[in-house]
DNA sequence: TAAATATATGAACAAATATTCATATATAAT
DNA sequence: ATTATATATGAATATTTGTTCATATATTTA
């Protein structure tokens, strides 16, 4: 393990310690980077995008993303599992909306930080 | 291809012409996923919480999260070429801090979300 | 009741990615 | 100059993950 070879002059004890103490903890680190997760796949942004806009059916989204009903319903449930969307069954279909208004804050923030970036 | 097979009447064509038109463009959509992605994985996201404490040297951060100087490197240069980070060079260290405030309000949002889940 | 439709899901496959290992580079110390 | 140290990086490996394909379930219609 290389990652003791570091002399003890090169390493800051103090500042180490001090992020140790105000760290986050494990458990936080693994929701967040599970939630994140939820935002690093295109076609998950999109169908959150749409739904933002307006509740849509399974059909509905995929004749809007261009894809088909499996890959399109795999990612409902992902994002179901997380808590993300809701779905309500009417007949034969299912219609799918947002749980909440942090997946808005989410994407105006990630947005404003890549407009920035573009200066 | 199933994503033709709905019934004209199944489909809402006036909320997905109106999706179709509010969406953000694919350009965006593809940086806000990279973007994201960046902030999916635990070892990244431990490294930008040590960084939001504290400016570490490679080695002060292999030590803080017990992981070998080659894998913390790959990940800031990850961080690096997404300029979520700089670099400052000093002697044979270098010095890494972050790049900007937008690193913190998408983990502090992110942070929010998963305590109101678990209410 | 049988057939058709909308959605869900398990398994297989392909693509992406995090870590390890080996090695390279740059700086400092001897 | 040579050796040691801090960091960087290419290649290999192992794991994760998104889509497809086949099939299952639930609801409606004939």
């Amino acid at each position: 393990m290389d990652y003791l070879d570091c002399e003890d002059e090169v390493l800051h004890q103090d500042k180490i310690e001090e992020a140790r103490k105000k760290m986050m903890n494990g458990d936080i680190i693994f929701d967040l980077s599970n939630l994140y997760k939820v935002f690093s796949d295109e076609t998950r942004l999109r169908i959150l995008n749409a739904l933002l806009i307006s509740e849509l059916c399974v059909c509905d989204i995929s004749d809007l993303l261009g894809m088909t009903h499996s890959s399109i319903s795999h990612q409902l449930k992902v994002l179901r599992e997380m808590k993300l969307v809701k779905a309500k069954k009417v007949g034969k279909s299912v219609y799918y909306s947002l749980k909440d208004d942090h997946i808005q804050k989410i994407i105006e923030i990630g947005v404003e930080h890549i407009n920035e970036k573009e200066i």
